[in-house]
DNA sequence: GCGACTTTGTGCCTGCGTTCACAAGGACCT
DNA sequence: AGGTCCTTGTGAACGCAGGCACAAAGTCGC
């Protein structure tokens, strides 16, 4: 029952709800509220964990168990109402408030990101997009007028920015995140593949594509490819197993 | 000792070393070796874990631990000769080889895709670029011509694919990834915002931008917005805490 | 050649995340 | 009103991953 509580002086009788949510459930939220999403488009008014988890990909103890840490909100018996879950996730991650975002780079990754309607559609508003090539400044991507990196801390000021989004070059990520982080930013996401280094009470995020694609390039390789493309010892204790 | 083994019959003394690598670590070797090719074009000879551990933002022990389910490649009381481990960790993964990519849907998310660096320099070669807009068709993007989906086969067969990556918006993703799967591609990259069913066998990752938003509004909201924004449930429990 | 020093490789422990399986709880029918 | 059926919510077991701390093993100086 004992959940993880951070920076919380007294552990009392049951912890407060909000808190605690395990890590890798919060990753799993945003799934879960694509489905409802789906559903609801569909005009499904009630559904079943078993449903809702073969909507999102999961094991439907796994999904019980996430929104279980969120409150009671299903009906024995019954399921979950959809419309009613769905606002209770977005809560959740704070789906409900308007998080004003600014994007640094706007190249082919940063205008995919500028132009990308899951953005907008969950509460995230793109309020500045900003490059460092000056010949790019008052150019419209997305509906929004870029503007050059020197007017990077007025867009944050301004907006009331908590969150960037690094889509430049990893020569360059660094600078940007310090200045982000300078001009009160706390949260970033980094395109670039590059470690970033925050001070604390900063939230990074990382994606990078080129690993995912090698994570994929290893699985591949041991699929078919393995056998026919042996190393001399891997060769030899192949030998070794087949005799035995 | 004994190590995770997948669909191997017996169980011998020692396991077959470039079997049983957890994934978490799988995960992790990409970032070693981008670290290790920093390293390299400084022109450093040899790193110890720690230090390498620094580059690539882990804990040395973690480093250690990882590396070593590839093979005993350090010396101790030295370190690692970083040309030699860059080596082992390539073929590990399987980036001595080339591996034919091809991406379907060329949108700014494609492009950037596309246009990225990282590919190129890992062992994987853009061989197709694929979009359903027959007015993209033969348009040149990262020097390549842009086919219509129509010759994705076409392209699969030719170049022998096995990795496809998708960067189609949602209502697109399930048809391609069917038609890679059925066109011989064993590994798919999706990066469009839908559950995509595979059969087995065939490996599929994914990667959603808005999710990784999600996450970090999550947090954003629970260090300075969450006192500000209670819910009634949420300041009843406070308030309880509080006089506790 | 030997001892001191450095760094790897790993045994062990701890904690988080996943999954199973079932009790608890509510709806619906009779 | 009572019983049956269905689905949630969760206790408990298990397995993977992370990290400490140390023994093993090599280098380097003398």
């Amino acid at each position: 029952m004992t959940r993880r509580t951070r920076h919380v002086p007294a552990e009392h009788a049951t912890d407060i709800a909000s808190r605690g949510v395990p890590e890798a459930t919060v990753a799993r939220l945003p799934l879960y509220l694509r489905a409802l999403a789906m559903l609801a488009e569909r005009g499904v008014a009630t559904v079943s964990s078993d449903e809702l988890a073969e909507s999102a990909g999961v094991n439907s103890a796994k999904l019980r168990k996430d929104l279980s840490y969120l409150g009671s909100y299903g009906t024995r018996g019954v399921g979950y109402e959809v419309e009613y879950l769905r606002h209770q996730i977005s809560r959740e991650i704070g789906l409900t408030q308007d998080w004003p975002v600014v994007i640094v780079g706007i190249g082919n990754l940063g205008q995919a990101l500028a132009n990308y309607a899951g953005f907008a559609s969950r509460g995230f508003r793109v309020v500045g997009l900003v490059d460092a090539d000056p010949t790019r400044s008052g150019e419209v991507v997305a509906g929004l007028v870029v503007s050059h990196t020197d007017d990077l801390e007025q867009v944050i000021r301004e907006h009331r920015v908590a969150i960037g989004v690094i889509a430049t070059p990893a020569g360059a990520a660094q600078r940007v995140c310090d200045r982000l982080v300078a001009a009160g930013v706390t949260s970033i996401l980094n395109f670039a593949p590059t470690l970033l280094q925050v001070p604390d009470g900063v939230d990074l995020r990382k994606v990078d594509l080129s690993i995912e694609l090698q994570i994929l390039a290893y699985h591949e390789q041991r699929k078919n490819g393995a056998p026919l493309a042996l190393t001399a010892e891997q060769a030899a204790e192949l030998a070794e197993a087949v005799r035995a």
